[in-house]
DNA sequence: ACTCGATTTCAACGACCGTTGAATGTTAGT
DNA sequence: ACTAACATTCAACGGTCGTTGAAATCGAGT
């Protein structure tokens, strides 16, 4: 593995656990194993470094959501998907790559659900990382909830947000109220029960009018 | 105001916009108008105030919270009162504090936001400042949701956390994705739908077995 | 006027921060 | 062997960090 990627893996596991302004440079250089200087041979800045470490996996995010929407979609030539399978398309992945990968991915999970609730960062890097699918998820929602309004897909979307993000995050928090009855990285769980939660909730707000 | 309030205020400001250790006691005490070591005449050290910060307003949420409540099941003598009712007590409170006083408490709605998101803090904190409240509540939905599972009620109440925290941190997140047709601010707009959207999906885990 | 406790000011401590420039080592093409 | 681009090390810069101790100020009770 390349120094540049020792760097970035390292930078992403402290971001994650304490936030950008709660790691130092030397810090991730430490557990990367490299000189300080070194993170700026590869990186303009601090900030540039963390600006890599969201690109990094956003991009590849990105693309097999989008795959499993459209996959989704051909299963459908005539009518439209259900809310469930479109929401499917945009957990699944997220559930799949944990599955697999789980020590990959976990730490990227955990900063994107701290930037998402950051009012510093939340609404522009949330906007710039992830709208363009975002909006591709909710034309195809619009579809399959006919007549629903905008305002409504958008909130609606906007609580599927918080409850994927927080979930994914894997804070521990559900395990403590639980007293152990339920465990946050049991991904099982949770792909049982999310989106039959979340495509209810759409239901419910397009039908109330 | 005493000068321990200004402090307060002036922390509760500052963490809730950059985070913990995106702010200095400098800063705290600039915006405070007050030497910085008053910091530490008041509070033993930074991490004290912090907690300090977050107690303040924790104790008064649950108190009117417990109060919503107990008004919603004095309305139902003998029967339970519905997950909307219950939902609606949970966050009824916060959109009045936020319509009537909004500069006091959207600051710590904010933080609230970051501290459930972080792996850090987020299984601690929260569980100390919000559990006895929050399975009070759950006791509630057990019995407007009869038979439905402990694991489906923690994991419903995971999400509506996620949901929650996520709305009231006002972000700016959805003014963007929406082109201004939503705004982070708008109560109106979450009351209308949030405990809706949010009952649904208590229904639909408790109704699918 | 005097005292005593609560509050506030001032100056400083060592540690760590993000960042840089110059020197050094490494590797591939000629 | 020579070069040129890339990669890494070392030492240091000015600045800020959390925290502290001693001195000054204030206000209420005697």
């Amino acid at each position: 593995m390349t120094t540049r990627d020792r760097i970035l893996d390292a930078a992403e596991t402290l971001f994650a656990q304490d936030g950008y302004a709660g790691v130092s440079v030397r810090q991730i250089m430490s557990q990367a194993g490299a000189d300080v200087s070194l993170a700026y041979y590869h990186f303009k800045s601090k900030r540039d470094l963390f600006d890599q470490v969201m690109l990094r996996r956003a991009e590849h995010l990105n693309d097999i959501r989008l795959e499993a929407l459209e996959a989704v979609e051909k299963r459908h030539p005539d009518d439209a998907p259900t809310v469930e399978e479109i929401i499917g398309a945009f957990t699944n992945p997220l559930l799949n790559l944990l599955a697999t990968d789980h020590e990959e991915w976990k730490h990227y999970f955990r900063l994107v659900a701290q930037i998402n609730n950051s009012p510093e960062w939340g609404g522009e890097l949330m906007t710039r990382y992830f709208d363009p699918l975002v909006r591709r998820f909710i034309e195809a929602l619009r579809k399959a909830l006919p007549g629903c309004s905008d305002e409504d897909l958008y909130w609606s979307y906007h609580f599927l947000s918080g409850a994927l993000t927080l979930t994914f995050a894997e804070t521990g928090r559900i395990d403590n109220l639980s007293g152990g009855a339920c465990c946050s990285s049991d991904m099982a769980s949770i792909n049982e029960r999310m989106p039959t939660f979340l495509a209810a909730g759409f239901r419910a707000l397009a039908a109330c009018k």
